[in-house]
Order: C-alpha cells, then structure tokens, then sequence
DNA sequence: CGGCGAGTTAACCGTCTGGTCAAAGTTCAC
DNA sequence: GTGAACTTTGACCAGACGGTTAACTCGCCG
C-alpha cells in the first residue's frame, strides 16, 4: 500500500535528489529521441534506454509519452521567444537585427535538439502547440512587426516586410541546427566553425540588405 | 500457384494501367504520411487507409516499408536538384540568382510535401540519403560554388560566402514550406499570396545584400 | 539502525505494427 | 468466353508499443 503518487503529479517543486536527477536524465534523453524521430517515431523504450532507466522506472516520473513531450515543449517555447523579446525598439535598428541574428545562431549552435523538436513539431502539423503559435508567438511577432514598421517609418532601415524579414532570420540561422547534418556533409566541416563564417555572411548579407539608400 | 511476382521486384517499366493507378495512390499518400510524420512516425495501415486501400493490398506494390520512402526519395531527389542545376554560369549573376530564388519558392508552394519529407529525412540524421548527399548533392553545390566564385571574382556580385549564399537560399524558401503552419498562424492568412510577397522579399533582400559596391 | 516513503522492476496487458500467406476475385488478350 | 496473369482480401504472426500492477529494494530521517 504505499505505492507513492508519480511525482510529476504533485507539481509545485522538485523534492528529492534522485527525482531531480532522473527527470533531468528523461528530459535530455528525450530530447534527443523526438527531435530526430519526431513525437509518432519516439517510443518510450528508446527514451528510458537513453536515459538509462527501465521503461516502468520512467513511467513513474512522466505518466504518459505526451507528459515528457509536453514538459520539453514548456522549456522550448519559453526560450524560443526570448531572442525576439529582446529585440527592443529603443535600440539602434541595423544593432538590433544584427544582434537578433547572433542570438539565434547561439541558439542554433548551442541547443540545436531543441530546434530540431520545434521544427519536427511544426511540420507535423503542430498539434500540441496550436495555442501558443496562436497566442504568445503570433502577439510577440506582431509586436515586433510594429517595431520594425517604425524603424522603416523612421527611414532607419529599407521599406520591406516585417513579416518575411522575420521569417527570414528564422529560417536562416535555424537552418544551421535543423540541417546540420547536410550543411556538415555538404561543406565537409566537423567542428562548429563554420557557424561563425555563416554569421559573418548574414550579418553582412541583412545589413546590406536592409541599409536604407544612400 | 498463380501467385505474380510483386511488380516493384521486376522494375524496366510499369505494366498495367492498375499498377499505375495503385502506385501513384500508394505513393500520394506515403508522401502526405511520411512527410508528417517522418520515417519511423509513418504507418503502413495510415498509408494504405490514405491510398484507399487494404494494407496487403499496398504491401503487394510494395514489399516493404522502406521500398516506398526509396520510391518516394528517387523522384524527389531528382526534383531537388533541378533549381540548382539550372543556375547558370553563363547568366547575368543578378537575373540568375533571382531565377533561383523563384524557383525554389515556386517548388515551396507547389511541392510543400516534398520539401517536408526531405527536411524529415535529414533532420533525423539522413540515414537513407547519406550517399546523394555525400555524393551528387554535395558535387554539384561544390560546382555551383565555383559558378559564384567566378561572379565574385568578376565583381558581378559582392564578396560573399557562397556555400552560405547557397544555405540562406535553400533556407529563407523551404521555410515556406516546412514551417507553412506556423507562417501561416503567425500571418493570419490562407491562401498562398503571401508567397508572392515573399518572393519579392527575398528578391530585395538578396538582389540588394549581394549588389557590388557602387 | 529501524522504518517509512521514495524508487525500481519483472511480469503482464491490449493494441498496433510490419509483414506473410493462401485463397478468392478480377481483368484482359486471345 | 476462357484461362492465365494480375489483383485483392481475411486471417494470421511475431515483435514492438504505450501503459499498468504488485511486489520488491533502497535511501534517508529520526
């Protein structure tokens, strides 16, 4: 009789070392598996088998697949929108695209699995993230649309749109995690130094781009 | 014992007028399937139900599984060729880096499930396609890059990276494709004019961030 | 150092999955 | 119209899959 409840149930805070631990183990093990195989490919055994641990041993942490999918999604899309939020319409506006770009490249170099599961996500028809695309992500860009719309009114950048110059960045440097084995291939690189020479050419090819005439 | 030999065994040419029917059906539906879902993700009974068919039914045109994703990658790798192919050494720089841009973009809106599947394929590690990608892909970008090199060196373009060019490219007009759900939401659209707009985004961005000085 | 709750696991369940098989039904050239 | 080749299907199989249960072991606080 004293079966404990699945941790993840009672929420609020981390209690033990070893639930801290294993649920660390999950996430990281988790990662790896959906953002290659998307969240139909991953199965619970290639997950625990990752994580070291038997697939009841796992289920005592996460209940459900869709729970450890979800709990990865929630860290996701929080620091998915951070680079965004920080590009501020007070700042200079050739500094703050370019530093846009430089934060997304980090994100691409550094947390490329987490961009792979984005993306896995999305084209699979983002089922378990249509409110957020709908909420947080559509309110953030149009925000950011309006700052852009107010550097191009201020003759600070060329008149183009803010839409596809956003989808643009994105694309781009997320390109470097989502394709990383092609780009590797293609190029015949191993290390990541070739992130560095692809922000030099962004940052040249956007400013360039966007530098109002004259 | 009248038991005929799955067609796909003795290739040369299709035979019937069935035959044809049930592959294209077969591979339609494959294409929507595993384009959503990726390798592993996608099921023969989803596929057959797709193709309005039972499953031995499907498996008698295709024996295995893997069969119809090579079915499916043998067209599209042809396809993903072709734009690149095209692009010109002997063109005007300018007018054929545009070129490509619209042809990317119209095989974007018009081959979406294609561009997914490819992207699927790669992002979990290109298991199957490692050899296009270490061989004809990887040949004919080192080419292309030769083709840019020239233009750089006759100054019809600044002094950019062009295996970078090359990325943005492929990048900024797959996104149309592969992450069509989210710019879909993030824009608040539904048809495909928003590609047109793209189109002429890219066209400035790229026609501008490459012009020579001057 | 004893006990209680946290952590772990073998065994299991129903369903799904890729794939087989033999038999039945259909098509089409002659 | 018929027979041989082509097509379709129901029944089936072994293993994978997501998930449950009950009983076991371990860690740690008093």
């Amino acid at each position: 009789m004293s079966v404990a409840e699945p941790p993840r149930a009672a929420r609020t805070k981390r209690r033990t070392r070893i639930q801290q631990e294993n649920e660390e183990k999950i996430l990281d093990s988790a990662l790896e598996v959906f953002s290659q195989h998307g969240f139909k490919g991953a199965t619970l055994d290639a997950i625990a088998e990752g994580a070291g641990m038997s697939k009841p041993n796992l289920l005592y942490y996460f209940r459900r697949k869709e729970d450890i999918h979800a709990a990865l999604m929630e860290e996701l899309l929080d620091a998915w929108l951070e680079p965004l939020e920080a590009l501020s319409a007070e700042g200079d506006a050739m500094r703050e695209i370019r530093a846009y770009l430089r934060r997304k490249l980090d994100m691409a170099r550094e947390r490329p699995r987490e961009s792979r599961l984005f993306a896995s996500e999305v084209m699979s028809g983002a089922p378990r993230i249509e409110e957020y695309l709908h909420g947080r992500l559509k309110a953030l860009v149009a925000e950011k649309v309006e700052v852009i719309r107010a550097w191009i009114a201020a003759g600070k950048i060329r008149r183009v749109d803010p839409y596809h110059l956003i989808f643009a960045i994105w694309s781009t440097t997320q390109h470097y995690a989502d394709f990383d084995v092609q780009v590797r291939i293609v190029m015949g690189v191993e290390g990541d130094g070739h992130i560095d020479d692809a922000a030099r050419f962004l940052e040249d090819l956007f400013l360039k781009g966007l530098a109002p005439e004259g």
